[in-house]
DNA sequence: GGTGCCGGGGC
DNA sequence: GCCCCGGCACC
């Protein structure tokens, strides 16, 4: 997807979230082969948070003038934002018509990271850009990474890859070949994708001073350890402000023109207890007061001012 | 927009 | 190690 398409996507279920409370779904289609920035269909609709929070199917989906007025807005939108990509597509595709995910409150509301870091660490290398990912991502300016956690009943698998959520779904819970990604077209995929703030995360392991929460979700490679025995003493009983991804995964692959439907659910869950840790200020410190050589001596007498400020380092000559 | 300086690279 | 600089956060 273009960056453009999803930052409009993304603030057009923001906006809805805030306006009406209700969750934001919206649907991509893509082709396998991994053209989906190019390929991209896509359709919104809404369902309800009164909904199973972690549920797809088609008894949440939208019903009512609600829905279907937010399904007309959002098209108007796609239509006026986009360059033609995205069109609604009024097929059953925007409601799964697979069974529904195997997953229960329970499930996600203990959220853990697997012990099994092996994958974890394998799909390092692959993980850097699924479909929201910019093409040259940019350094130190965004430390939020996506983490995807199947979904399945008591299968707390967190991989940091879509291809390696799916090909774990595939081989553990479908009992499928696990060496290729071959599909019959009759796999369902449930697993959510999960934003993973690594500052904080970070930052809160190296103080664990409560200050106010923040979302974060488990990091590709730190030991599980931490996760499966101290996870719970982070969680925030209430995370009124967690972003929490969920994508439910279909793949309806005909052996002459193979579509695949990806289906995105992003929510505000309230209740949802998505490994919040407190959020803590910027390793950076701040700006002391104190002049530097730069200001002190000018642009002009550079030679004046010590090494570090020359170097564009941290003074030496005057220090806070 | 100016400043401080981190991170990274060239030599 | 020295030196430079892109780029970011802070002011």
């Amino acid at each position: 997807i273009h960056p453009c398409i999803s930052l409009v996507v993304h603030v057009l279920c923001w906006i809805m979230n805030i306006v009406i409370g209700q969750q934001c779904l919206y649907i991509y289609n893509y082709h396998p082969s991994g053209h989906a920035d190019k390929e991209v269909m896509a359709a919104t609709v809404l369902t309800s948070l009164s909904t199973s929070p972690m549920v797809l199917q088609p008894s949440s989906a939208p019903t009512g003038n609600t829905a279907r007025g937010w399904k007309e807005v959002l098209s108007a939108s796609y239509s006026s934002s986009t360059s033609g990509n995205w069109s609604w597509d009024n097929s059953d595709q925007s409601v799964p018509s697979t069974p529904s995910p195997p997953l229960s409150n329970e499930n996600s509301k203990n959220f853990l990271l697997s012990s099994n870091s092996d994958d974890i660490s394998e799909d390092i290398h692959e993980s850097t850009h699924f479909m929201f990912d910019d093409p040259i991502p940019r350094k130190r300016k965004n430390s939020m990474k996506v983490m995807f956690k199947c979904l399945w009943k008591n299968c707390e698998k967190v991989l940091s890859t879509s291809s390696g959520i799916q090909r774990h779904i595939r081989t553990v819970h479908l009992g499928r070949n696990s060496d290729s990604d071959y599909s019959d077209g009759e796999e369902d995929f449930y697993y959510s994708e999960i934003e993973v703030n690594m500052d904080s995360l970070t930052e809160g392991l190296s103080s664990l001073t409560p200050t106010s929460p923040t979302t974060v979700a488990p990091p590709p490679v730190f030991p599980s350890p931490l996760f499966d025995s101290h996870a719970p003493t982070l969680l925030s009983q209430s995370a009124p402000s967690t972003l929490c991804h969920i994508r439910t995964d279909h793949a309806y692959q005909g052996p002459v023109n193979p579509v695949r439907t990806v289906t995105t659910v992003e929510r505000r869950l309230p209740g949802l207890n998505v490994l919040t840790l407190p959020s803590y200020p910027s390793p950076r410190k701040p700006r002391g007061d104190a002049k530097k050589c730069r200001k002190v001596y000018g642009m002009e007498k550079k030679d004046m001012w010590c090494t570090a400020c020359r170097w564009k380092k941290a003074c030496q000559r005057f220090t806070d």
